[in-house]
DNA sequence: ATTTTTTACATGACAAGTCACATAATTTTT
DNA sequence: AAAAATTATGTGACTTGTCATGTAAAAAAT
C-alpha cells in the first residue's frame, strides 16, 4: 500500500528532479557556492571580506581605479565599493584622492601594505584559478563563456519586462 | 605624448578584459542579473519576494514540503525558508503543522489564498522560462547544465580549502 | 535502556547586493 | 553663457544568503 506518507516523499523527488534542470536555479545556487568558497579561502588566510578582496585585486593589477571603474569591473553596483572603501582606508590598505581632471570622481590607490595583504592573500586565491584552468579546458572555458554571455543577454532583456504589460492589456 | 590618464585608462581596459574571461565573477554576474530580473517581474505583477515565490511555487508543484525539502529543492540554506514562512503564514498564504510521525517537521501546505497568488504570478514567470527554453536548444540546455555541474562539483570540493595548509605547513 | 549522535528547525549577527534618492560636478543643449 | 541633462559618488532601507548557536526530537550506539 501507498501511505500518504511515500506518495508526499515522491512527489518531492520529483519535484527535485525536475528542478535539475531549472537553469535559473541551477545558475544561482553555483554562483552561491562559488562565493561561499571564495569566501572560506578567504577566511583561511585573514580577515578579509569578498569585496575587500576585489578591490585589492583590481587596484593590485590595474593601479588606481575609481570607483565607478571597479564596479564595471566587477560588473557590481558602484554602492558595494563605496560602502566598503571607508573600512579600507580605516584599515590602512588603500588611500583616496580626489580626481584631478574630474573632481566628481574618487581615485583609490593601493598602499604599501594593502600590497602586503594583497601578496598574503592571493596566493590561495590563485590556486584557485589554477585549479578551475585545470578543470576546465580552454575550448570548454570558451563554450561555457559563450553560454554565460546568451544567459546574461537573455536576463538583462527588458523586452521580457513589459510582457506583462502586454499580459494585462 | 602618454599622459597618466590615458595610461590609467589603459589599465582599466585590460583589467576589464581580463576578467571578463573570469569565470567565477562570470556566473556570479550571471546569477545576479538573473535575481534582479526575476525581482523585477515579480514586483510587476503583485508583491512577492523571490523566497516567497519559490515557496509558492515548490508547494503548488510537490504539494505539502518541509522546510528542509524546500531548501533542498532550492539548493538553498534552510535559514531562508524558515525565516519567510511566519510572514506568508501571516498573508494566508501558507499553513504549518508539525509532522504527524516526525514531530521535529514543520509541513507546509498551500492555502486557497496563496494558490490563488500563485497562479496570478506563474503566469509571467512561465513565460520567463519558456523564453529561455526558446534561447536554448535542449541540446545547448544540456551542454549548458553539464558545464554548470562541473563548476558545482569544483567549487563544492573541500580539497580546495585544505590547500592553504600544505602552503603553510 | 541509557547515552551519544544526528537531524529539523528557529534565530541573532553579519556579508553581499539592489534600489531609490540626494548632492555635486561635468557635459550637452539651447 | 544659462539651462537642462548626465555622471560619479555616497547613503538609507531593504532583500538575499551564510554561519553559528540553541533546542527539541529521532536514530544509532553502547
Amino acid at each position: 500500500m501507498t501511505t500518504e506518507h511515500d506518495d508526499r516523499m515522491d512527489r518531492f523527488r520529483a519535484r527535485q528532479r525536475a528542478q535539475e534542470r531549472n537553469l535559473f536555479g541551477r545558475i544561482a545556487a553555483a554562483a552561491l557556492a562559488s562565493r561561499t568558497q571564495a569566501k572560506r579561502l578567504l577566511k583561511s588566510v585573514g580577515n578579509l571580506s569578498i569585496t575587500e578582496w576585489r578591490i585589492l585585486w583590481d587596484l593590485a593589477e590595474a593601479g588606481p581605479l575609481t570607483v565607478t571603474e571597479m564596479a564595471s569591473i566587477q560588473r557590481t553596483d558602484h554602492a558595494l565599493i563605496s560602502r566598503t572603501i571607508p573600512t579600507m582606508l580605516e584599515k590602512g590598505y588603500v588611500t583616496a584622492a580626489t580626481g584631478a581632471r574630474d573632481r566628481r570622481v574618487s581615485l583609490v590607490t593601493l598602499t604599501p601594505a594593502g600590497q602586503s595583504v594583497f601578496d598574503e592573500t592571493s596566493t590561495i586565491m590563485s590556486q584557485r584559478r589554477e585549479a578551475v584552468a585545470n578543470a576546465f579546458s580552454e575550448v570548454e572555458l570558451d563554450r561555457f563563456l559563450a553560454l554565460i554571455d546568451r544567459f546574461e543577454q537573455f536576463v538583462e532583456d527588458p523586452v521580457l519586462s513589459t510582457l506583462d504589460i502586454e499580459g494585462t492589456g
